[in-house]
Formats: C-alpha cells, sequence, structure tokens
DNA sequence: AATGAATGAGCCTTCATTCAT
DNA sequence: GATGAATGAAGGCTCATTCAT
C-alpha cells in the first residue's frame, strides 16, 4: 500500500490512545485530529464521522492483539489449559505493549454497551470465554452448568479485576507497580488460586 | 411540613437513575429535571449545578446503601468474617433494591476517575477494603503484604465481576438470572472458592 | 415612621452602591438584597422590580445630594458666581462622602442613557448648566450663544473629567490622591484656568 | 482569495457598532453574528469567544484610528504643539468616520474598566497623553508636576468631554450639530481657551 | 486527495421574577 | 408583612459535521 493510508493509520492509533484515555462520549475529534497531525475534517474525510472510527479503532485493536494465539490452551491437562489461558490473559490485560488501550476500551464499552460489543462478543470474547469454560468444566467432572458458570466466572473476575479496578487499585495501594515480573507473579497466583478454588468446588460437588 | 424538600429527593433519585444509566457527562440536567418533574432550572437551584448534584447523588447513594452493616464482618473466625465479608459485598453488589444505581455508579467512577472517586476511597471503599484485608491476612499467616493484596484482590475481583461485566454477562449467558436464590449460592461459592483459594497460597507460603 | 421601612433604606443604599461599582445590567438582586441583609425577593416586593429600585435610587441619591444648594452661586460677581459654582461641582464630584455613588450612577447614565436621564435633566441637570451659563453669558458681554455653549462647556468639561475618567487617571497617574486639600486645589485651578480661558474669549470675540 | 477574512472583517465591523451601541455585557453575539451575516458560532470560531472579540475590537479599532498621525505635534513651539494635539484629539472625539465606535467603546471601558484598558493605557493612552504632558510642560517653566498635571486634566477634559456627555449634550442643546466647520470651532476655541488658562497658571507660579 | 471555513444543534448556567405559605 | 421554593427565558459556549475549493 502507498503512503496513502499513512493519515489513515495515524488517526487509527490516535483515536485508540484518545478513546480509550477519555471514553468514546468525552473523545473530542479534534483532539484525535490534532494527535494524528491531520486535519479537523480528516476523521470524516476518512471513516465517515466519529462512531465509524470508533468501530475501526475496534476491529484494528482487535486485529493486532488477537494474533497473541489464545489458542495455546487447547491442548495439554485440562490444569494446564487453565493456567495457559490465565497467564494468556492477565498478560494481555496488564501489559503495556502498543495496543494497551485495547483493554480500557473494553473497559469501557462494558459499562456503555454499544452495538459494537455485540459484535465483539460474538467474534472474540465468546469464543475466548467457551475455552476457559471447556478446561473449567473437565476440572468439574461431576458439576451442572451452573456451577461451571460460576466457577468460570471467578477464574475470568481475577483477570479482569486489573482492568476494571485499576483507578481503585491506585489509589488503595499506591506503590503497586505491575513490570513484567510482577504480572507472572499475579498470573501465576490467579492460576493457583483458582486451581484450588476449583477443587474444593469438585470436592463439595462429589460429595 | 416535608414538602419543602420534596422536589430535592426526587431530583436526587431522579439522577442517580440517569447518571447510572448514560454516565456524568452524558446525562442531561433536562433529563433528570423532565424525570423529576421539576423545572430545568431546579438542579442549579438546589444543587448549584450538576456536579455538586454528581456528588450528592453518591453521598445519598451510600447513605442509603452503607447502613446494611458491613460491620457484621469484624467478629469471629477469620474464615468466618471473609464470609460474611463476601456475603455483604455480594448481596450488595447484585442487590435490585431501591439504590440499584449505586453500584453502576461506582462502575463507572472507576472507568472515568474524577475528583469524586478520591472522596469515595477516603470514606467507604479504604475502610471496607481494610476489613477484608485483615481477614485475608490472618487466614495468610506467614505472607507478606504482597501476597495478601494479591489474595484480597482476588476475593474482591469476584465480587465485583458481577458489576463491572454484566454487559458480558447478559450476552454469554441470556439465561442467567440473579434471583435472590442465586445470589445466596454466588455468594457461597464466592466464599468456598476463596477460602480454597488462600488456603493453597497459605500452603505455598509456609512451604 | 415605624421601623417597616429599615430594609426599603437598607436596600436602597445597597442598591446604590452596587449599581455604581457593577452598572444597572451587571448588578445583580441577589447581592444588592445580601448586601442588605434582606430576602432574595425583597427588592420585588418593595419596589416592584430591579428597573423600579434604580429608579428609586437615583431618586433618593439627588434627593440627599442636591441639597448642598447649587443656588449659592446666584449672588455676586459673575467671576465669584463662575468661582463658586466650579467649587461645588468639584467638590460633589470628588466627593467620598456618603451619597459618593450618586456621580458615579450619573457617569454610567451618560453611557447608557435610559428614560431616568430625561427626567434627571429636567430636574436637576438642565438648571445647575443653566445657571453656569449665566455667569459665563455675564462674562462674555459680546458672544453668541454658540460662544457661550463652548465656553460653558469648558467649563463643565474640567469638572466632570474627574468622574468620567478616573480609571484613566489612576492608570496614568497612581499616586494621584483625592485629598480635601487636593480637591480644593483642583477647584481652584478649574475656576482660575477657566476665568483665564472666557477672558481670552472676550477678547477674541470684541476684537 | 481574500473572501477568506471576509467573514472575519465583518464579524469586527459588527461587533464594533454593537459593543458601542449596548457595551460589553448587553451585547449579544446573536446580534453581532446577525448583524455580520454570520452563523451563530462564527465568533467562538473565529474569535474564541466574546472577550477574545472584544479584544480584537479594540485592537482593529485603534489599528484603524492611530494612523491619523498624531505624530505632527511633536515638532514646533509648546503652543503650535498643544494646538495641533488639541486639533487631532478633537476631531477624532468627534469624527463621524468609520470607527466611529472607538470613542463610545473608549468611554464604555472608562466607566467599566476590564482587562482591555490596562493593555490600552499601556499601548495607546500613555503615548497620547505624554505628548500632551511634554507640550504643557514646556508652557510652564516653573511649574512642579502636579501643576503640569492639573493643566493638562484641564486640556484633556475639554476633548474628551464631548465623548462622555454627547447624551447630556444632546438633551441641553438639542440644535447643537457638530458639522465639519463647528468641530474646527471647537477645536479652536479649546486650543485657545486653554492656551490663555496655561498662561493664567504660568504667571501665578512665577509670582 | 485533502483542507479550512462555516454551520447548527444542544447543553449548562445565570438571573429576574413569581407564587404559595 | 415577608419569605423560601420554584420558574422560564435567554445567553455563551462546545463540538461533530458539512461544503466549497
Amino acid at each position: 500500500m502507498p503512503a496513502v493510508d499513512a493519515t489513515r493509520a495515524r488517526l487509527l492509533e490516535a483515536a485508540g490512545d484518545i478513546f480509550a484515555r477519555d471514553g468514546y462520549r468525552a473523545a473530542r475529534v479534534r483532539d484525535i485530529c490534532a494527535a494524528a497531525g491531520a486535519n479537523l475534517a480528516a476523521v470524516n474525510y476518512h471513516f465517515g464521522g466519529k462512531l465509524p472510527l470508533y468501530r475501526a479503532v475496534f476491529a484494528h485493536g482487535f486485529a493486532c492483539a488477537a494474533l497473541s494465539a489464545a489458542d495455546r490452551a487447547t491442548s495439554g491437562t485440562p490444569a494446564a489449559r487453565l493456567t495457559a489461558w490465565v497467564d494468556d490473559f492477565v498478560h494481555r490485560v496488564l501489559a503495556d505493549g502498543k495496543p494497551a488501550w485495547v483493554g480500557k476500551l473494553m473497559a469501557r464499552e462494558m459499562n456503555d454497551p454499544t452495538a459494537v460489543l455485540d459484535e465483539l462478543v460474538a467474534t472474540h470474547i465468546r469464543p475466548h470465554f467457551t475455552a476457559l469454560e471447556s478446561a473449567v468444566r473437565a476440572l468439574l467432572p461431576a458439576a451442572d452448568d451452573a456451577s461451571v458458570r460460576r466457577g468460570a466466572s471467578s477464574v475470568v473476575a481475577q483477570c479482569v479485576f486489573y482492568l476494571h479496578s485499576r483507578a481503585i487499585i491506585a489509589r488503595l495501594h499506591p506503590g503497586w507497580r505491575f513490570s513484567p515480573d510482577e504480572v507472572g507473579r499475579i498470573a501465576a497466583h490467579v492460576a493457583r488460586f483458582s486451581l484450588a478454588g476449583l477443587a474444593a468446588m469438585a470436592k463439595v460437588a462429589k460429595s
């Protein structure tokens, strides 16, 4: 592709940052254009409006992030698959990498669901969650669907916690830094904690 | 005459609903006043502006909700205290009672922190969280602060999950209804799951 | 009269101050009522509105100020009458006494003439100015009306200058204080300056 | 294309008229935009708000008016310089030319000083007044600063009188028209009157 | 292909005024 | 006689969007 789409790409990156920081509503196309070094009308020219841009940002973000192969958790023992799933998710949630705004945007979508969320659930979230549920189900041989749901929820909850509650965490524990090492420790902790929790569930269900 | 503050009270209730539904920015004072059956200038007259109203809504919401005696978790064995804490929090998060919007507002504040959040952390959240942390610390005799932090986070995470992720839950599990019975089951689940997880942490720390 | 009109009187005083300071438009009835220690609705109750209050303030102000007998300049030689007139006017303009706001209000009315100004011209200003003109005419025996008008204008101009231009004066000469002594010096200066100017006019007209 | 700033220029001209007529506060951007044939948001787009527009109006007004060469009064005898200064100022004050609103705006600023006035004093008024003061000082060889100040004030006063008091003049002397001829006569009168007054001051100071 | 000028809808706020008590 | 609650009109400003170039 020629440099034609250079502005478009810069716009996409800038929009991701600003949408993640300010939310859809509070974000101003002015700021996005300015941050992208583009004209004020560029957003409308390239995307046709603020909302189309928002959709494009999600598409772009997930296209970049979803490549990280959540599928590696499809083989091995259930415990290993769960551990791998947790490790992958926690790292993604706490990553500071390029598409750092993908997670923040997701968190925002959850509070202000738009039509975009439905698409995301269908294309990315449901498959991802199903992979976890299959591992949980294998770890709870005698459990009914509701128990599996609750068990899987407890696992997911511990991962997304660091996404939704970061504002609270920053205020309660100002010193808590999420270095790569700490992220690893958190992932290991969540996996261990969850496996023990699920084991307790299995014991109860059996009895 | 109690009719003196009738408009003020209606305004407060309406504002809670609408702020919870639309967020601070997107909420329009027009709608709030209309919903309260009051004049457009009423919010400025009674509260002095949109932001003061927002603060008042939080104060009102917490004043109503905080009465539910979080203090019953201050006595008994650590396990009992943690169980009581979880039960209280899960019920509060999943309650459909009067101040149903308090939770939603909190969730919004976490994604879009304003100055209000700092006050809330200081007055309500930190004390609440400290109570949990003390129970967790008692359950992890040999653990360092970081471990206690991660352990407590896992417990909180499972409670607030049903607050932040309800949009996702509704899409992934459309049939999941949070009846009083189900809320009870969830609370029991989270407590058991967490105690097992913490026990596993204790074992590792000891070894 | 009973204390019934105590509020009314306080309102009048406060309104004078605030109208003089902020102008009719920018002045807020809130501030006036607050300054008078009265209710917000007191202005409407006692005067029937903001504009009626404004008129009442003028009436009150001139009733207090006009007593100072501008008429003492009606006897004596023309030069003495002019000197007395100037002395009276300069003192009134630069006075810091009770009805200090009367002058400022007049200055405001001149820039933003309302119906009030027409009344004032008829009842106070025209008689006052006519007294001056008669002295000037006596000093310019051979002059036509236009010359008298210009001469009288030059005299008045020097007096009102300290009213209209005080903002400029304060910025150009920050140290210039209008103590009673200085006010006396200014009055003397204006009279002497004017008499010399008029004498020069008389000489030209004669030739 | 010069059409680029056409709206901006029309806005400036319309704003000058309306600000002069109604004052800063009472003037409505609506009216200004309507008078300029522009959209309601045009003033915000081109100037960034009402106050910035107000400043721009002053800058524009003085840029147009200040070209009239106040500098011709810098050479010649003191009397000639004073005469030239007065002639220039009187003509400017009583001009009906293009920037007719400049004077009215100045008069308003004097009664309701804003931050704009400070800038104006520094950039235009002080230099202008200093030129006069130097001529007056030359005419009062033995006088102290206070006397020079009072003398210069008497001269300025006669010029600005026709600015501030036009509402009164129109009511006291309805027939007084300020034709070019009459303006010339007034200028000559003020100069002669002032030179005589200053001569009288010089005589007193000497004695 | 891309821009800068211009638009119009909508929002929060201020403020004088009114009304029931 | 006097007040506090409530009203409605109006104003300035923001911002996404459009249009001519």
